[in-house]
DNA sequence: GTGGTCTAGACCACC
DNA sequence: GTGGTCTAGACCACC
């Protein structure tokens, strides 16, 4: 399910933030369908279960999931009103990154494609119910 | 010259790089132009000159700059041809960038804006010799 | 009558709880008046009774309802004369509350408004016997 | 400095949480002030490190306090500006607290008296540099 | 020395 | 069985 670098300079609770919202974002996986239990996953993924519950509760509280004590985590309904410090953050993020890519070369006609790409798969994600 | 946020999360090193990286891509610095001495940038910020030391290491280490010995250290001339590495890396960024774009509601439209919008501002950096 | 939030992190019992109180403290809930029964009410809600029960036991030990034996559970009538330590833990939440009203830039204007707000609709609750 | 109950429901973290509140909302901690090291803290109040660390995250999301790997962890300057979502949830929890303050027989006057009271109490705190 | 991450466990409330 | 809290400890990056 997932593969985590434990060398990496990134930490595990934010390497699975990474791969779960990856799995939200790409429609793998739906709106109230429920995660692998803390235990579960911290067994699956040989990682001690206060670090998972790290990535759970950062989730939860960035929107992408939320947690019921005694029931499980669950996938939250996409947000249909983002905060405008979350949209104003994006662009920021947006500017930085296209000042790096147009650096490296990246064209006009790059970009689309790339956003085409993401959109496309986002949909096949989200209609193979 | 510089502005960094002390009460910031980011290493003060990190912070460091994101302005000297910024001021290349936007064209600020020019290709060869010397940088502030790790010495002359420590005093001016005070902050630690193993701080400056390990920002301008880093820089080197990702191709933004190169040290001489005894002179100094300068803004590397923008690469002509980034290695296939780069381009997969940057490519993979920007496809989870959008990813969670799409998922904040930001249209196509509002992608070739903001990608034009860091041209221009390439642009006048680098005509403003 | 109810409607409970299964996403909350507020465990069920608890809401069920705010929700009585709340009924109770605007007068939709008459002093004397009958509860519906554990089984009813865990129906209605699809809830487990063992959930019900425990709301019920607690708001019966906070004095806010009364139970009998064999023939149910009853709105308790306002008490006249609260304890001494009742009044003092209000004072104290009521200190506390207000000093994060104040920090958030809350004046004794809007406080007051909202005071006379929630007397109203005590006073409508009461009156639409 | 701080007095913690073990038994209490409430958990430490969140008990420890609204003693530093406190000490900063009534101006005892000032602006910039550095608070006690995890490690200090967490041997003068023979409390796990991490159960310090947790609360000083979480104050840190609520924005009382930024922290700085490093250097220490500093009482944030008050808030300009809170958010709408801050001040919706404020409002809502005065009208419960109001509800219940009626129900036990406080009047306009006994609030009035009581913000008043906390606002010298501010006041006080914060001219006693 | 500082905060941040992580492990290996225990115990709790809730359902 | 579930998530939430907590302990006792280790190691890390940053300054």
């Amino acid at each position: 399910m997932f593969e985590l670098d434990v060398r990496s300079r990134k930490p595990i609770y934010e390497q699975l933030m990474d791969k779960i919202k990856e799995m939200i974002l790409y429609g793998i996986l739906k709106p109230d369908e429920q995660l692998p239990s803390v235990r579960t996953l911290s067994a699956q993924l040989t990682v001690n279960p206060n670090t998972i519950q790290k990535a759970y509760r950062e989730l939860e509280r960035e929107g992408y999931i939320y947690s019921q004590a005694g029931k499980g985590s669950f996938v939250a309904p996409s947000q249909q009103q983002p905060g405008a410090a979350q949209l104003a953050e994006m662009k920021e993020r947006l500017l930085k990154l296209f000042a790096e890519a147009i650096y490296l070369g990246f064209t006009k006609s790059d970009i689309e494609k790339l956003y085409q790409q993401t959109m496309e798969e986002q949909e096949r994600g989200k209609s193979s119910d």
